[in-house]
DNA sequence: GGGACTTGTACGGTCCGACCACACCGTATG
DNA sequence: CATACGGTGTGGTCGGACCGTACAAGTCCC
């Protein structure tokens, strides 16, 4: 029951005024589309130095809660803004080549993010979600297709159907997951000894899917996509990840 | 099929070294344990100015991959290192109060990860885990316990077993997103018209939940957690969040 | 008078040099 | 031998300066 005491670590300049500003963001004060005063005026506002401000200012921009533009006009300056996305794949895919998790874990964790992605998306996706996706499902078929361009697409289908489930939270994750195994994945179709016939495999499950979810089976999806990244797994090799 | 174009944005210097590290990072060439050089020495090394290292360093720091000590000795300096439960929740956080995400964006998503969660603890969590569940349960369970310190007991209980489920990365999510809707949850107990009922009726929720995992009744307890949570969507109101 | 060009100005982006607080480490001192 | 003290290297902070960019207004030429 006992928490184990741990250094306060005080008064770092810049993580106060990031609280500051986190705390104007729960408050509701500040709320995407607003803009932030200009460096030079909000540095001494806060009783910092530029520098300081700056650090802070850096940390909001790479969790996507804030862009910067220079120059002139109402465009320019530092806004609130909704963008998620990046900030939580470059966050997994530097814990996951760091190690922090395992290739298990991150599997796991695509399988139980997409089982409900497809379900969802089963349920309620938007009809031009579905003729996007079998577009790209089309665009996998393609003979000769290269690994890279197979990859590229078969990550977008993926992230596409979690989008469509209508849910943005677990699409963000799933995109991140996703993206995060992306190098490993990319790694282990290039080694694969018959390409063209694990391309038509996979090739087959998509089609599949995409059948399951256009007529609203989204339990038999939930199974099958789950299969779909099983079957990956044995294919997979741990170890050092590229970007 | 077509992607949008977009500005590319080029060359600002802190992102260039990001990236170098980042590169470094995903080549192995950096390990959790391993020291960067003085941004004395790092910096013209590069080719930039400390103010842009130190930029770039924040950036690591923020999402979990470095901390950097000041001082002398073995301790000091800047390490690699991996923490990102604090950045990932803190981003989560951020952006439901920014409402990229809805309450039920956020609800699903604790509904998918700790069905998993307690499905696995079921499965294989370690008896020290479900003694000190038992003890949080036991706490909650206090006659006259606040509103604060059970919410903080409840969410102790909930990560517990996303931690014992043995999936490093769920449980770092179970968490995130338990702690993002955290101040809902205790503004929606405060406002409980009877709460000492509320709290009966949560705490044999608990005790019912804890008794399946420690049964290996994964299933059932997935059940039962859902509609745990189901439970408090009712009585959760939008809008905005405090810290 | 209208369009193209030039200037002014307000941004963020970068860099530099300096000082501070801290913690270790070696030496000097009792 | 133990303690006290200053040296040294670390990140943390600060202020100032310059750069490129993009808008806005003023100016010139047709």
């Amino acid at each position: 029951m006992s928490v184990e005491w741990q250094p306060v670590r005080q008064s770092r300049t810049h993580e106060l005024v990031l609280r500051s500003i986190e705390e104007r963001v729960f408050a509701g004060e500040l709320k995407a589309g607003d803009r932030l005063p200009p460096e030079r005026e909000l540095a001494p506002v806060l009783g910092v130095s530029r520098s300081a401000l700056r650090e802070a200012l850096r940390v909001l921009e790479t969790i996507g809660v804030l862009v910067a533009q220079p120059g002139r006009g109402p465009d320019a300056g530092a806004r609130i803004v909704r963008n998620p996305d990046d900030a939580l794949g470059r966050l997994l895919r530097l814990h996951f080549a760091l190690g922090s998790y395992s290739l298990q874990d991150v599997l796991e964790a695509r399988i139980i993010l997409e089982r409900s992605s497809f379900a969802a998306a089963a349920c309620h996706a938007p009809s031009e979600d579905l003729d996007e996706a079998e577009e790209l499902v089309r665009g996998m078929a393609a003979p000769g297709i290269g690994v890279s361009a197979f990859n590229d697409l078969d990550t977008r289908f993926h992230v596409l159907i979690a989008r469509s489930s209508g849910n943005a939270l677990t699409s963000t994750l799933t995109s991140a997951v996703r993206e995060s195994v992306r190098p490993l994945i990319l790694r282990a179709l290039e080694e694969a000894e018959d390409w063209p016939a694990t391309a038509r495999a996979l090739n087959a499950e998509h089609d599949t899917l995409l059948m399951l979810v256009c007529e609203g089976r989204g339990a038999e999806a939930a199974d099958l996509v789950e299969q779909h990244i099983h079957g990956l797994h044995g294919t997979l090799v741990d170890g050092p990840a590229g970007p």
